[in-house]
DNA sequence: TAGATTGTTAATCGATTAACAATC
DNA sequence: TAGATTGTTAATCGATTAACAATC
């Protein structure tokens, strides 16, 4: 068995550039396979075959290998992916080592779920703090966070160089908490509120999760049982 | 200004059958549209058209019929279309109709976030439960919904019928805890566990959710600044 | 009727799959 | 070297957009 820096050697010198548009499609694909290939590691598997990893998956070898080529060659012609440098590269590509800084508005039910989870950290991105106008937990930390009120906010994001804004706020709110984020320097927003946010400042990304659309998306595959699988 | 039952009247003849295989493309679109228009009926919306519907939404007039066209006729030329009973066509498409019955297992943080929510009411989905392992919250009430111990699960949703499982256990659980409802019955599974979970059952839908994959698509679009916008 | 706007067909675009030459 | 498996091009499939005839 190779030597796995020899492996890695001849992979450094063929990896190209990030192509130009990478279809939206490939980029929602990237953490699934980042999930799996932990799970390999975690395993103690050191190689994969895009064969074998598409069986795992349950989509085509062929698309893996045309969904990691464009971000270049990840693999070696009659090896197959070392698990780790993989798991490693799609890591840098998704900003696992990036170091991103966030901040959790609304400490509601769900902004205290995501307090209490380890998602954040297990991707690299750090919690600083939550806010919320309630003066009775202001003050007061919740999971080892400390919360903060809703007007230093702002200050608060641009002192701390803030990233990601997690809006957890109700949907009447949303809009002006993240326009104050936008403001400080916040460069995407995760929200929950069950709206598309949009900002009128085009550099800020924003994420919209709907529970809700998800919610009726399955009652509608229970309406018209036997019809089409999976997510 | 025409009388909105004749319309209603004229509409009815025209409506066609369900298209044989509805794009999941699609169908992941009509929560939106149906959102969108419950609130041009609270903002007093009589009537819409889809070039207008489409500027709302920022999508294209020509999708947005091609979409509707899947399920039959819903407008009308010349008009366009009556907000209310598009609204409600759509919502019966969902199955906002159908009275679904739903479970949570699992009162952790996320469990009882869902607890507190009214989104499952507001889309005609009745929470009968909640389903934990804690003895300390077990025969309480959290926001008004009884919770029972897991051990009851299966012969409870035989029982009362369930027909979605709403899955907020840990990683571990998640397989047996669908395996236990699957066989009571419940058609439909929920599953915020962070992994794709496949069941033997090819009749039981799965709809997964994975905030992690959506917080790291999000760190993507950060990291490759002036990338693609939008979810 | 004339104007408006749908429903639907045809054209375009993008994403997935298949095939195979390159190469480790 | 021979076998394996990638990287990549070409073919297929599906989804979106454009165009327009049908019709209210």
């Amino acid at each position: 068995m190779e030597s796995i820096d020899k492996i890695h050697g001849t992979f450094e010198k063929r990896i190209a550039e990030t192509k130009a548009n990478v279809p939206t499609a490939v980029i929602k694909r990237l953490p699934r396979y980042h999930r799996y290939l932990g799970e390999l590691i975690r395993e103690g598997r050191m190689r994969i075959s895009s064969a074998e990893l598409s069986e795992l998956l349950g989509v085509t070898a062929s698309q893996i290998r045309q969904d990691l080529n464009c971000f270049g060659g990840f693999g070696q012609q009659g090896y197959g992916y070392n698990v780790k440098y993989l798991h490693g590269k799609i890591g840098e590509l998704l900003g696992v080592t990036e170091g991103f800084r966030t901040v959790i508005v609304g400490a509601g039910n769900l902004g205290r779920a995501l307090a209490a989870t380890h998602m954040f950290e297990r991707r690299g991105v750090e919690r600083l703090a939550l806010f919320d106008v309630n003066p009775d937990i202001i003050g007061t930390k919740i999971y080892g966070i400390p919360v903060y009120s809703t007007d230093e906010l702002g200050e608060f994001c641009r002192r701390e160089r803030v990233d990601i804004g997690v809006l957890t706020v109700p949907k009447e709110a949303a809009f002006s908490v993240a326009d104050v984020m936008a403001r400080a320097g916040v460069r995407g927003i995760w929200n929950f509120a069950n709206m598309e946010l949009s900002l009128p400042y085009p550099e800020v990304e924003v994420e919209n999760i709907h529970l809700g659309d998800s919610l009726m998306t399955l009652c509608y595959r229970l309406k018209s049982a036997g019809g089409a699988e999976e997510d």
